[in-house]
DNA sequence: AAGATACGCTTACGATGTAAGACTGTCAAG
DNA sequence: CTTGACAGTCTTACATCGTAAGCGTATCTT
């Protein structure tokens, strides 16, 4: 330590960078203000420092946001034992809760053309659970293919909605409905309010009518237990 | 400058702009590049024609964006007659074709909070053929949700593929199995090699599984046909 | 003829991602 | 202890973005 006495104050020794906090910080901030909100500077900001210091831990923006979505898969829980049909229920409600709280991950899981490792075990360990369950290959083919679509579809829908209360559901179908002629859309405005907007209603719930009769149907194809 | 006796040429009566031109080379350019290409500058550029004279059209990006995706929804076919099965899965496969010359609209489709005339159209079209076939309300609640979460997702998987040729599909498997021991995936490895890599394996076939899957669940759900 | 309106253009501002390179503290080898 | 390499930070700079403000002109209305 030179410089010793100069009124240099470097008296806290910061937290170093490193990959994973830059990661983690992106995560938290994405989750409060949305991806498109991130921006470097922010980030930077963030975490005390300098945009370009990030670029040490990270090679450019879309790498944060590769990194960010392999800690969004390794949030995903996933029961190794039991029987299938329950442990794929058990993914496809995690899946729709992390996305839940991590909004902006929604459209990014499955196009990422560089998939993380949390990727890869997650994907890993469903596959070989329908494969345990005595799914032939082709099968487990369709099983996976109809279910991520349906999981990360739904949550497509899901995110749409400001969904916090149903009176906010209430007023955007007021809203939306508001700004065109009612008796042009008959059966649109029937729906919206003889259901949607009625006390009880909860657009969430209809996760698991869906999530169920896909299950069935595959247990149908040909699940050997 | 008035630049007083300039041969000032305005030879060339062009072509007026107009919200519908703006919005159709809007989408000619998200088409070909991708919407996070499109900018407004680009966009003028395109029509021969500066960035800020495309605001006396679409009052911003936003706006612009809105409107191209009501476009893609008037490209949906729905036969209004016929069985309700048939005409949803005309719909579903009918949309998958549409997201896929339009990638860039998919995770848009479902999100918009203000939707466009073609938008609306199209939900009380579907509504109103799944209320005709005997659903009740709820009921077509469920599978509006349902068919619409499973086009939708599989439209997003199916876009991230390059899925032109077999070859690039295999390559890009075998780019991201490259950067990963395949025995710590053994099952992954197994589904790719055994079968997706296989000549006859095309992902896009995976959706007619699904979608029969679907429909004949809700048809057991209860239709009355 | 006069005024209004529609529609194009110019300029300008603050944000963004990131390339290039300067500075500084840490640590290994001489 | 000195020296040099290197890792990690900061500064500066640039092209590009969306769009606010306002100017000019061609066309339409009165």
């Amino acid at each position: 330590m030179p410089a010793d006495r100069t009124p240099r104050a470097r008296p806290v020794a910061r937290v170093p960078l490193s990959r994973d906090r830059v990661l983690r910080a992106g995560l938290a901030l994405a989750d409060e203000h949305g991806l498109e909100w991130l921006s470097m500077r922010k980030l930077g900001q963030a975490l005390g420092v300098e945009a370009m210091s990030l670029y040490h831990h990270v090679t450019n923006r879309d790498d944060l946001v590769d990194g960010m979505i392999d800690l969004v898969f390794a949030e995903i829980e996933f029961p190794l034992d039991g029987e299938w049909q329950a442990a794929m229920r058990a993914r496809a409600v995690s899946v729709r809760a992390v996305l839940g709280r991590h909004r902006w991950a929604n459209g990014l899981m499955e196009s990422r053309s560089t998939p993380g490792p949390a990727n890869l075990r997650h994907h890993d360990d469903v596959i070989g659970c329908l494969r345990r369950a005595g799914f032939p290959v082709a099968l487990v083919a369709h099983a996976y293919s109809l279910l991520d679509s349906y999981t990360y579809g739904f949550a497509m829908s899901d995110r749409a909605l400001p969904f916090e209360s149903p009176e906010q559901v209430a007023e955007l179908a007021q809203a939306i409905l508001a700004r065109f002629p009612v008796d042009e859309y008959p059966h649109l405005a029937e729906l919206t309010f003889e259901h949607v907007l009625k006390p009880g209603y909860d657009y969430g719930k209809e996760f698991a009518f869906g999530l169920d009769l896909l299950l069935d149907g595959l247990r149908r194809a040909g699940a050997t237990t």
